[in-house]
RNA sequence: GUGGACGUAGCUCAGCUGGUAGAGCACCCGGUUGUGGUCCGGGAUGUCGCGGGUUCGAGCCCCGUCGUUCACCCCA
């Protein structure tokens, strides 16, 4: 009797070889700019307590009201899966007083994350983010950085057929008096009962719909850009400015809209050509009241969020990165126990040298050693047998070229 | 959550108007003594996603369910 196969929850994705080298590389590329800008490593727990979110993230928002992983854990605690990163990481930082330190705290974190959606292509209810955030500087230079680090991610996966949209969505003030206007310009248009639902709990939303006909209606509603203080409108000129001198390309989007409440000023998305309606590859932004809201200091902050799944889904789209190359070094085919023991103790040898060393394990012909040293993508192979033990010295095959050549045992590692 | 499409060997898929399943690739073994990729020969593999129904009989029809996918909502 057979029984019944147990699957993955609806919507995971997971990786595993031979796609998962290339998700490990699009994952380090996004990371590898992080790190040379000096942000550091944040390992944080998945699951946090749910008003963490409610509050950080905004009740409003969907994320929050419909997306969340929410469960009572034994203690009769809600806890929920994160939906996102910043939030957790500014509880890490007011809890473990980070912001009392040197300013600004920049951190990087890398992970994942979980929202109760339905699945679509690249959209998935447990998927991985990079993100890094920096804390307590208003310099707009810093906007422009965090912005720069990203694109640089992005750029040395190899990716070209993006664009980066940015806006600013003011301070507070900008907002407010935006928002009275713009839902006056709202209550002039016939909504159905969902999308009126929608505009009530935050009108901004509207500007994101994709009906033709809302789109068109809301080609005439005022832009929050037109409400910006002075100090803002500073601000993302600046920040802009910037950009012009790092040659970071970039499109004004001021009909942008993000979908959680935290984010004020400068605020951007990455958004892939090749991935249909998921197009958004990366997005962030300033959070200058987000410290405060959870009961930190009242410090302003920039961060951004990656998504390390639809970037490999970009990269697969534009042809831009492919599971080839050499998965090891060398392949030791041992023949006989005492070569495997000679084998064993060579391998370790030479990984502590930093290659990577397989050997050929289990009772097989010599030829089914070297069809699997040929399927494991070796770059040299080695056969370990008496004759190569008593004069301590093998033929080092090279797999690509079919040639071997004569080396001593001990000098093996400068041949690799 | 809403709507559409799909679900056959590990993978990509074929299967005519219902008569108890096939191809290519991959995989395993062999082509005589210690060297792979080509070639040749041989081989294993499917409760046709799952459950129910209609029928003498269902991979093909109906219902449900699970999953995938595309779009909406929303977003990484």
């Amino acid at each position: 009797m057979v029984r019944q196969k147990v699957q993955a929850p609806k919507g995971v994705s997971e990786y595993f070889p031979p796609r998962s080298k290339l998700f490990e590389f699009v994952r380090e590329s996004l990371i590898a700019p992080a790190r040379s800008a000096g942000y550091q490593l944040m390992e944080l727990p998945v699951f946090e307590d749910t008003e963490l979110f409610t509050r950080g993230v905004g009740e409003s928002t969907d994320v929050v009201s419909k997306e969340m992983y929410t469960f009572t854990d034994r203690g009769d605690r809600s806890i929920t899966l994160r939906p996102e990163g910043t939030a957790g990481a500014m509880r890490a930082v007011i809890e473990h007083s980070l912001d009392r330190g040197a300013l600004p705290v920049k951190i990087w974190y890398s992970g994942a994350y979980f929202r109760a959606e339905r699945p679509q292509a690249g959209r998935y209810r447990q998927f991985y983010q990079v993100g890094i955030e920096a804390i307590g500087l208003d310099d707009p230079a810093i906007d422009a950085e965090v912005i720069a680090i990203a694109d640089a991610g992005f750029k040395a996966i190899g990716l070209k057929k993006y664009r980066l949209e940015i806006t600013s969505l003011g301070d507070a003030q900008s907002r407010a008096a935006h928002r009275i206007d713009l839902m006056k310009f709202i209550a002039t248009l016939e909504l159905d009962e969902a999308t009126a639902a929608r505009a009530a709990l935050n009108p901004l939303r509207l500007f994101d719909d994709k009906r033709e006909e809302i789109r068109a209606a809301m080609l005439k509603a005022p832009l929050l850009m037109e409400y910006l203080s002075d100090a803002s409108r500073a601000h993302f000129e600046s920040v802009k400015g910037y950009l012009d001198a790092l040659g970071i390309l970039y499109v004004l989007n001021p009909r942008m809209v993000r979908g959680l409440d935290y984010y004020t000023g400068t605020t951007f998305e990455f958004v892939h050509e090749l991935l249909g309606a998921q197009s958004g590859i990366g997005g962030g932004g300033r959070y200058d009241g987000l410290m405060h809201e959870l009961g930190g200091q009242e410090l302003s902050g920039i961060g951004f969020g990656l998504g390390v799944d639809r970037a490999l889904l970009a990269a697969e789209a534009e042809g831009v990165i492919s599971v080839d190359g050499f998965v090891s070094d060398l392949f030791i085919i041992p023949l006989g126990d005492s070569a495997m023991v000679k084998a064993l103790g060579l391998a370790m040898q030479l990984r502590n040298a930093g290659k990577v060393v397989e050997i050929a394990f289990g009772e097989r012909a010599l030829k089914g050693a070297m069809k699997a040293a040929d399927k494991s993508g070796a770059r040299y192979v080695v056969v370990l047998g008496d004759n190569e033990i008593a004069t301590k010295s093998v033929e080092l095959k090279n797999m690509n070229s079919g040639v071997s050549t004569s080396v001593t045992i001990d000098s093996l590692i400068n041949a690799l």
